[in-house]
DNA sequence: TCCTCTCTTTGATCTGTGTCAAGGTTAACT
DNA sequence: AGTTAACCTTGACACAGATCAAAGAGAGGA
């Protein structure tokens, strides 16, 4: 269970809202005021965060971990709408229950702001709501790309593509120097890769065995990912752009 | 909504811009501005608006008719990404290019804004910032319901979807009073359909057919479409929920 | 070490939707 | 009224991906 932790200076350090997400250019006495409304939870692996239609008392940003946004019909089948990486944003100034269901993935560490305080910032702070505007759009164009994935690839191109901004998000994140050979661990199964692409799991591993098997991709333990030619990658994804906008 | 006495109230009074996207609360000196750096462009139903890539020197919103957004891969596949009806913001704030081709699927009037004094305008007045985001958060809700769609839906269902969500949004705008038995234009041709939920044409008018001739919709010259039952239609959309956010 | 549970792979078969092709309908223009 | 071009419908067939089924691989616990 999630389990509240007290603010911590060293720790925010490492919080990415100090970095990215909500106050690059906040003043001091702005920050204070962020550390002040702020608490960590964490989650491990296959926990729910919490269900669409939940109360949701605050808002948060991604530590560190994986988690899922989805939404699912009344017979099951169910649609990943969102993958939340290190550094994402969840939850709606504005709106108190959640729209989504959002599972950790991975051990989950999220960095969170009680909403009524956090609204009250935004009002007053003018920089942080242009801040917030900045990356909802970056979220809506991310939508907008994967609608052509989902609409319109093949299931080999969308496994492609689902590798593709996986291994463009890790490097960003962390190894910048891919010396030709990019190597990450993927943070998903292929039950929930198939939630994402808007296959079946039995899909996802088959073609993933056929890009392993055309030497497009490595695989070991059948998690860990190695991507021998990124342009080779993008060229199955079908990208006729480098298709890269990395923030 | 604010009543500030500003130029050419006529001509304004019917863009939306006053009434919801933007300035809904501001001051008349502020609406003064808007009035100077806005202007208006038409296009006739087919024309393009701008291309993906093209340098864009304004930001708008859709007063009348019916525009699209789409994505294009290199061999033509071509996937809508969203449907701008009127009221609907174009252009991101802090870009200079567009993302996606724009076409008007019907005749079109926007309502511009000259990039540079809009970005402006934003950071010095924070509830336009603020109703932008808004608007944002709303398009992410949109897309992300889509997803759900493109990605898990069959064929009759995406098709009850796109016809619900047309439905509902004409309803919205104009008709409000459906006493069973809302009626409303279609602005899509088959092909648009299409490439709006990720079917092929042909799919789209078999099961347009198929809804007609189980006397869930009735059709009118191809475009004009009867829905004789609204719950009949959601439940056949695979909705669970009364699938609506109307804003 | 063996057990067990979860995740993954692979095979056989079925089906929804795409593809190809032909013909019908509508509306604008001469 | 006739012509033309765009749009729409319907049919026959093919195929990508779903479904059903079974077995392999890996990790944690006794």
């Amino acid at each position: 269970m999630s389990q509240a932790v007290v603010p911590d200076l060293r720790n925010c350090s490492d919080c990415p809202i100090r970095h990215r997400a909500v106050c690059a250019r906040c003043e001091p006495t702005e920050l204070a005021l962020l550390e002040k409304i702020k608490y960590y939870r964490r989650y491990s692996a296959g926990e729910t965060v919490m269900w669409a239609g939940d109360h949701m008392d605050f808002v948060a940003s991604v530590v560190a971990g994986v988690a899922a946004l989805t939404q699912t019909m009344e017979d099951g089948r169910t649609q990943m709408v969102g993958l939340l990486l290190p550094s994402d944003f969840v939850g709606r100034p504005g709106r108190s229950t959640a729209a989504y269901t959002v599972t950790a993935t991975t051990a989950l560490t999220m960095c969170c702001f009680h909403r009524g305080p956090f609204e009250r910032m935004i009002d007053t702070t003018p920089h942080i709501a242009h801040r917030l505007l900045e990356m909802t759009l970056d979220e809506l164009d991310a939508a907008r790309e994967w609608m052509l994935v989902l609409g319109r690839k093949t299931a080999r191109e969308k496994i492609a593509s689902l590798l593709a901004i996986i291994a463009r998000r890790d490097a960003a994140l962390a190894n910048a120097a891919q010396g030709r050979g990019l190597v990450f661990e993927l943070p998903l199964t292929r039950e929930a890769m198939a939630d994402y692409i808007g296959l079946t799991l039995e899909t996802v591993s088959r073609q993933m065995s056929a890009l392993k098997r055309e030497r497009v991709i490595e695989i070991t333990g059948s998690r860990q990912i190695t991507v021998p030619d990124m342009d080779r990658l993008l060229l199955e994804a079908g990208d006729d752009s480098d298709g890269g906008y990395l923030n």
